[in-house]
DNA sequence: CTGAAAGCGCTTACAG
DNA sequence: CTGAAAGCGCTTACAG
């Protein structure tokens, strides 16, 4: 290994002034340094530098699954603000299980300046251990109980769940199903109870057996479906509260045959790449996912700017958007009269 | 922070035995260590660690793309091996461009004990850069010329091509157009050679203006979609090289109203999570992903492996596989009285 | 088993 | 502008 001593002895100068050439110093010498780092293929340890200066230059990222297309656009989002910055990303995922995010988050600690994470439940410990390392902490997507001393980059998931109430109670639907996410999450819980919520408001009562909760995965969303289509009198319309588990209704819809929305409406959250080219189009709760990975991102630099106060946490909160396509219509699907349907592709 | 010294202090021994009851050696006074360690919070310094050892316990990964679900599910599948390993991975997108991947790669060999990645171009001189900071280097997905001397985890392209044109040629269609990745990539060069040159054997000259050349990216398998139906005669089947671009070939063709497959037939390369649930279902030369990043990962890990004698490269080629969905068809859409029609739904 | 000491490769006040 | 020196937090031969 070639080291900053290797280079000042050829460049005949000591290794502090080699030091300085590299941190963009003015220097006497800097042609014969130049020459002499180029000459011995020199780069400085990262590791000697971190222990020195105490930073590592990395961010670390943990999400419950990047191959949740949400997941790979926010840590897209992510990346493109570290591309002008001496950051990089090391990347873990969670499982969506909480023991699993303890392991990463007990090293993370350990390698990088500070951390985004997207927790596995509400009910999370760890990341008081994380704020312990004096590591700073941004929530993404999800939050915490209690979490509200940390920077946050959050969607307003209640009126989500509204948005999508309201359009189903539009389409006059009245046997309505909710397949929920995890409830100990911030996004499963608030989804549900603003979904929930204005259904009763309308009068519109979920029973039990409408109400079901999975976790956030595709098999989840598929296997759930399957039990309403059991039911002696299935509901005619279905939400559900991600894009895995709305592809799985959509699977297991299309498995048993059901005409959508003829039979029955589905109304996902989150968009996908491919939701306007679905049979049917999906209609969803929509929501920025590229632009939180960047305020997250952001909001974490900040804090590691060594200019940084230490001031209150930032709460943003993002709106969500109804996406009308075709997979909502009345029960019955036939289009309401009464209405005037507005309706996006893309 | 606290430090080694501290938690000796407090046990009442030397930092060395500590360093060494950290290290799992027996130790007399293990108790009052551990008491130490858990009442100080004490947690060792990775850089003075890396420093020290000369290893990161970091992976590099760099790929074009971690939007794209091939890559999602590779980067996954690597994650699934570094799971039960002291590894953590750092991951930088290249974004399809040489230069990013440059910049990165360079940053990336002080910081970590090896990298996997996926290059831009074929003709990328970096890897060589690598190779020279001694960092173990393995490709995935895609290879360099002249890059048989580092290991890698690749599909058989070639063969992929083949097997899209010999369904298509099955078929009957003999109008047909491929859009192709960039060329000066393994997977963009091979897949084009594979389908145009196993065309042309059954005798179907591709003409120029069917054989065109995408960047891998959505939008150009979009414009040049509707480049080939702007022609006075277009093909009566498109082949789009990569999942990205066959999404957008899939939404220019329902933009323009064109019926798959009755007018057209459109073939893709890489599996969708919504492939069977697409308008139509899609007919795609699907290929391993999870399975390519797990195997990429091991052989870095071999390598990383003290006791690896530093052999020969491993060239792990897998196969691609068929699938057979509804957007495929005889020309005018009408079934081939001839041929039987094998389906496969998922 | 244990401790004192050297050293991993840098950076940075401190003198000059 | 430059160099000698100390030190960041560990680990590990070397004695004992």
């Amino acid at each position: 290994m070639v080291t900053i001593h290797d280079v000042a002895a050829r460049a005949g100068v000591s290794p502090a002034t080699v030091s300085r050439f590299l941190r963009g110093q003015r220097v006497r010498s800097y042609e014969a340094i130049q020459a002499a780092i180029d000459e011995l293929g020199y780069w400085p340890s990262a590791a000697a530098q971190s222990l020195k200066s105490g930073r590592t230059n990395t961010i670390g990222v943990v999400v419950p699954d990047i191959t949740n297309p949400y997941f790979a656009a926010v840590v897209k989002g992510m990346e493109s603000v570290t591309r002008t910055e001496p950051y990089r990303i090391l990347l873990a995922n969670s499982d969506e299980s909480s023991e699993q995010e303890d392991d990463v988050l007990a090293d993370l600690v350990r390698r990088v300046d500070g951390i985004i994470l997207a927790p596995a439940t509400e009910q999370d410990e760890t990341p008081l251990h994380v704020r312990d390392a004096d590591v700073p902490l941004v929530f993404v997507d999800r939050d915490l109980a209690g979490g509200e001393r940390f920077d946050a980059v959050l969607v307003d998931n209640d009126g989500g769940g509204r948005q999508a109430a309201e359009h189903l109670l539009s389409l006059g639907h009245t046997r309505v199903a909710a397949i929920s996410g995890t409830l100990d999450t911030t996004p499963g819980r608030l989804r549900r109870e603003g979904f929930v919520g204005t259904l009763a408001k309308a009068g519109v009562e979920v029973p039990p057996e409408y109400d079901l909760v999975g976790d956030f995965k595709e098999h989840s969303g598929y296997q759930l479906t399957l039990s309403l289509l059991s039911l002696p009198e299935p509901p005619t319309a279905i939400f559900a509260a991600n894009n895995l588990m709305t592809l799985g209704a959509l699977k297991a819809l299309h498995d048993m045959r059901i005409d959508i929305p003829g039979q029955i409406s589905l109304i996902g959250f989150d968009d996908l790449d491919t939701g306007p080219l679905l049979r049917p189009p999906l209609t969803v709760v929509d929501r920025p996912m590229f632009e939180q990975g960047v305020l997250a991102m952001r909001l974490l630099l900040r804090r590691l700017d060594p200019g940084d106060g230490g001031g209150l946490a930032s709460r943003v909160v993002l709106d969500t958007k109804l996406i009308e396509r075709a997979s909502t219509a009345p029960p019955g699907g036939h289009p309401s009269p009464a209405r005037t349907r507005k309706t996006r592709s893309r």
